[in-house]
RNA sequence: GCCCAGAUAGCUCAGUGGUAGAGCACUUCCUUGGUAAGGAAGAGGUCCCGGGUUCGAGUCCCGGUCUGGGCUCCA
């Protein structure tokens, strides 16, 4: 038998003998280390506790205390549950069964139809297993002769990826009666997946592709104790309580309605938000060096065909026709933007020209896209063009990421990825422009220091871009901003500029986007700050109790004061007591709640509650309305 | 668009074929109050829409619309 030489963490060297398992070296340290253990890693590679180890290597064991350990627990689990799910549904086949950001599915094709109704069962099925600590066994077998056998126990998706597959042998895994196909690792036995939940039910395409079966994918996730899955269930009933469309009608922000499918009716609360929000950024944008226009939203269909979104799109956008002519209603604002452009003769002294819109779009969204506020099919875009040479791409985006970090930063948003999304197959331009300026957008990175993770083939269709997907309080990510380098529209769209040498250029185009859509952004806001808007968002930054109907006057009079100095107050006039009062105001998360009585009055002050720090007792009305003023600038 | 599920008062929801319910909200009256729900009375319904079965449909069946969970898509 070989020696081998595996190097512990602690950076010891220890010489075991050809065969030896994880499990024996767990074993020589201790018992219980060998008990708790689910996995090692042998030079970055997860083996199975009782495989013997293949070689040489930095070796470590994973253990219930490692977050890999949570990978192969949840990816154990998708085995359990699929055993599960067959033993109590005969004649399931099985799909795919993954690891997923905080849990797994597993895509079956079942004559069953799943519902939440079976969900205790199955838990019940698995948890039945999961006692019983059946030994969970890796076996390898010639590919072919797996194939036929999976064949012959009609299993034609496993068979499928097989087929694709061109290893000579494949892995699979059995505990008990049940085996699945998988590479692996898994946990050395059932006993370690007790503490699992089934969270929803599906449909999901076979490979993703809408052409292929629907199957029905449980979604579900584990932990390795009861604290950590009790401490998830919580973190999912939190985000429940935040879904801005519940939210939405409780603090009156918009509404929607049956007959105007993925329209949103902004309420006043809600548009004075939209309106703060419009203005922050129509203040960044200024600073920054963007003009702001405004384009029509009606344009005709020759345009889109020029453009080439009458091509890939059609079907997406609302038309309308006038006098034999075919208008369509603008899904984007860059078209509109290269007219603007386009007016007059450009020099090349006016470039980098940026050219802002607020910019109202409309696009036929398949029906079953639109959720609540955030994807929708009337919506305004915080959006820009900036019309550039190729030597000016890279200090352009370096320019636009710094604005996108300080602006996320001024919602809290501080952790942000960034995607680089190469051509797409369905793409106009050559490929020799589309080498030229996905280079200059990499270079463009390197210049701006930022790391980015490639997206290949998710470009859009006239250029490569870049998307910033921001984390938010709940840790949930969403892809908001977003540049692209664009060759192709201006050339489709006949953008030109006078250049140095007196000659005609072709202008790039960047098209960009900080917040995305605004309603989407707003949804976002709604979620992430649970409604609790901080004070310079909020819509009503102060509410005024009167104590009773008697001191009615005196708040409004303290009111219109406040409302002089720019704070968005109102006062609470229902002849009801003041803890009903702070009750309501405090339910609709107003920053600041000002009771006025008769000390008050008398003294010309107000009573200051701030939200999450309670009361700060008395302040003269001119004080507060400074000290709320300081907390707006601060963006608190 | 596709799969599954749902739609009952302003909101949240109960109602298994026989006279449409609760809590909150709303209106009126009483109460005039000091930091998270004072009391009483009242009003409020095309049970999503259209067909069908039935003596009789909120309830069963079919079709549609929208919403939700996903999938696909997202210029």
């Amino acid at each position: 038998m070989d020696t081998l030489t595996i190097t512990l963490p602690d950076g010891s060297e220890k010489q075991v003998t050809g065969g030896t398992t994880g499990r024996d070296i767990a074993m020589g340290i201790s018992p219980r280390l060998a008990d708790a253990a689910v996995a090692v890693v042998l030079d970055g590679v997860q083996l199975d506790l009782d495989r013997p180890l293949p070689g040489n290597g930095s070796f470590r064991i994973l253990t219930t205390r490692d977050a890999e350990a949570l990978e192969i627990v949840r990816h154990s689990s998708a085995h359990l549950m699929a055993q599960a799910v067959v033993e109590l549904f005969p004649g399931t086949k099985l799909a795919i069964g993954p690891v997923i950001e905080n849990g797994f599915y597993y895509d079956i094709d079942s004559p069953h139809k799943f519902s939440p109704d079976d969900f205790a069962a199955i838990e019940a099925k698995m948890l039945q297993l999961a006692e019983a600590k059946t030994p969970i066994r890796r076996n390898e077998i010639d590919r072919l002769q797996a194939i036929e056998q999976w064949g012959s126990q009609d299993e034609p998706y496993k068979v499928e990826m097989m087929q694709e597959w061109t290893d000579a042998t494949v892995s699979f895994y059995t505990q008990g009666e049940f085996f699945d196909l998988c590479r692996g690792p898994h946990v050395p036995h059932t006993g370690f997946l007790k503490f699992v939940k089934l969270l929803s039910v599906a449909g999901a395409y076979w490979r993703g592709d809408e052409k292929r079966p629907m199957l029905q994918r449980l979604y579900a996730t584990a932990f390795h104790d009861k604290k950590a899955l009790e401490a998830h269930v919580a973190a999912l009933e939190e985000a429940k309580k935040r879904d801005h469309r519940v939210l939405g009608r409780k603090l009156e922000l918009f509404h929607m309605q049956e007959d105007m499918p993925g329209m949103v009716f902004w309420h006043p609360q809600g548009w004075t938000l939209y309106r703060t929000l419009q203005n922050y950024v129509r203040s960044k944008v200024e600073a920054n060096g963007y003009l702001e226009v405004h384009t029509p939203s009606v344009m005709s269909k020759t345009l889109w065909e020029k453009s080439g979104h009458w091509d890939k799109y059609q079907e997406n956008m609302f038309v309308t026709e006038s006098e034999k002519r075919t208008f369509a209603i603008k899904p984007m604002n860059c078209p509109g933007h290269i007219q603007i452009f386009n007016q007059g003769l450009r020099s090349y002294r006016e470039l980098p020209l940026r050219i802002a819109e607020f910019g109202s779009c409309v696009r036929n969204e398949p029906s079953g896209t639109l959720h609540g506020i955030m994807r929708v099919r009337g919506f305004v875009q915080d959006d820009a063009h900036i019309f550039c040479t190729e030597a000016q791409i890279g200090p352009e985006v370096a320019a636009f990421c710094q604005l996108l970090k300080e602006m996320y930063a001024d919602f809290g948003f501080n952790d942000i990825l960034v995607k680089f999304s190469t051509r797409p197959e369905k793409r106009v331009g050559t490929d020799e422009s589309w080498d030229r300026v996905e280079k200059a957008l990499a270079d463009a990175c390197e210049y701006a220091g930022l790391a980015t993770e490639l997206n290949p083939g998710e470009g859009a269709f006239y250029g490569p871009k870049l998307e910033f997907t921001l984390r938010d309080s709940l840790g949930r990510h969403w892809q908001c901003g977003t540049i692209q380098v664009d060759p192709n529209l201006p050339e489709r769209l006949g953008a030109e500029y006078v250049g140095e040498d007196g000659h005609k250029h072709r202008p790039i185009m960047l098209h960009r986007a900080i917040l995305g859509s605004l309603e989407r952004f707003v949804g976002i806001l709604i979620e992430h700050y649970a409604g609790a808007f901080p004070a310079w968002l909020s819509p009503t930054q102060a509410v005024i109790l009167p104590v009773s109907e008697k001191y009615l006057e005196a708040a409004q009079a303290t009111a219109k004061t406040l409302r002089a100095s720019g704070v968005r107050v109102v006062v609470d006039e229902q002849n009801q007591k003041l803890g009903y009062k702070i009750r309501e105001a405090e339910g609709k998360r107003t920053p600041f709640i000002l009771v006025v009585g008769e000390k008050e009055a008398a003294a010309g002050t107000v009573s200051v509650r701030q939200r999450g720090a309670g009361d700060l007792g008395a302040k003269s009305v001119a004080e507060f309305a400074e000290f709320i003023a300081q907390e707006v600038a601060a963006r608190r």
